[in-house]
DNA sequence: CTATTGACATAGCGCTCGCTATGTGGAGTA
DNA sequence: TACTCCACATAGCGAGCGCTATGTCAATAG
């Protein structure tokens, strides 16, 4: 048969999960795990609780379900922007770039510090983030430059330091976008990828 | 009369003040502001709810009173350590010093996620956040060198660079320690602060 | 067309919450 | 010592919570 002019069982199904999945971003970002309520949740995403436990075996595993989706993805964006940095980058694209991305998806940033703090507390989430985050770390690590070769900096070190020059930042934008334009997302950059030709010379 | 053997009315006051505001802060560091109970705040504390009420008008009270004292002093570390980085600094003892910062006062930076969460969706709190940090980080900005004369890069901007790192590395200690050993705060510093003759001489 | 399934709605239970009204005992004062 | 006061304890109320039991109706299979 051709596509169905209404959405099949299956992919309506698919539908709602991902729309208690959005929903659910948006209201514990907003209230936190314990403030949010699967009532404003379901409301949110245009359902009712009823649909919520027919996906979810309840609050926890809504919760759990997004830490993953968010842990997983989370290192990406940076990983293609650092890979962005290999070559001839332009850093006032990619600052512009990292700009919009802590702009946009207001809750996410929420998310993250929602997330973080729950990892504080329990051992076993920790881990899974930390082990997200290390993965994140090696594949970024992967693409920086050996540069300084008179220091003992491994990619590693410099991985890590970036992602987090590049999260703070983003953070910080989030409080009080005037104190981070995107020329100092680009400028971040610039410190950790100095011109090739340059840099090498004038190293020691 | 010479000092009391025990308490006056008003020290012991006082002193509860500062057990209820401590237990706060790590009861809402563990649970957030929704799912910390003004119950086992006072119980933690050592005190009843009876006691909490009778010093701040509510929960509501409590939180926004740890949000200021911790905006206020939050910085101060920071400064303190960029300060100690004029002149002739031992980068390896101050890295050692913010690891210890870090892993110490597990609950501060669990609130710290806390507080910004929340400032995020309540507009007059990130008000409130970005002007202590603003405030921070001009403080901040004063002790930086104006080095690489070729950019135009200001000490604000420095300035900011420099607390974003340190705090997105602190963060991510609290994650993972052993991916953020003290050696890479100090390395961290090292590039904020250059040897001075030779940066002066190399650069350009 | 009929039967069946299951995605989702509805109502309500038990529990915990923030907060208040009220009680009480020891520190302060003369 | 006797009176006063207030820091703190205690009991309970109304509301909202997560979750479950059950109902409903449209999409599917035969």
């Amino acid at each position: 048969m051709g596509p169905p002019l209404r959405l099949t069982r299956a992919a309506a199904k698919a539908r709602t999960r991902e729309l208690l999945l959005a929903a659910a971003a948006q209201v514990f970002a907003e209230h936190g795990y314990a403030g949010a309520s699967v009532d404003e949740i379901a409301a949110q995403a245009g359902y009712t609780i009823g649909a919520l436990y027919s996906h979810f075996s309840g609050k926890d595993e809504l919760f759990l379900t997004l830490f993953d989706l968010h842990a997983a993805g989370h290192l990406r964006d940076i990983e293609e922007i650092i890979r962005q940095c290999t070559g001839d980058p332009d850093f006032a694209a990619l600052g512009d770039y990292l700009a919009t991305l802590a702009d946009n998806d207001s809750c996410r940033w929420a998310l993250e510090s929602e997330f973080r703090r729950h990892a504080m507390t329990r051992p076993e989430l920790m881990a899974r983030l930390a082990e997200r985050r290390a993965a994140g770390q090696t594949a970024i690590a992967g693409l920086m430059p050996g540069r300084r070769p008179g220091t003992a900096q491994c990619a590693e070190d410099d991985a890590a330091l970036v992602i987090t020059q590049l999260e703070g930042l983003i953070l910080q934008r989030r409080l009080n976008p005037a104190s981070v334009p995107p020329g100092l997302f680009a400028e971040a950059l610039r410190r950790f990828f100095p011109p090739p030709t340059w840099a090498g010379a004038a190293a020691l």
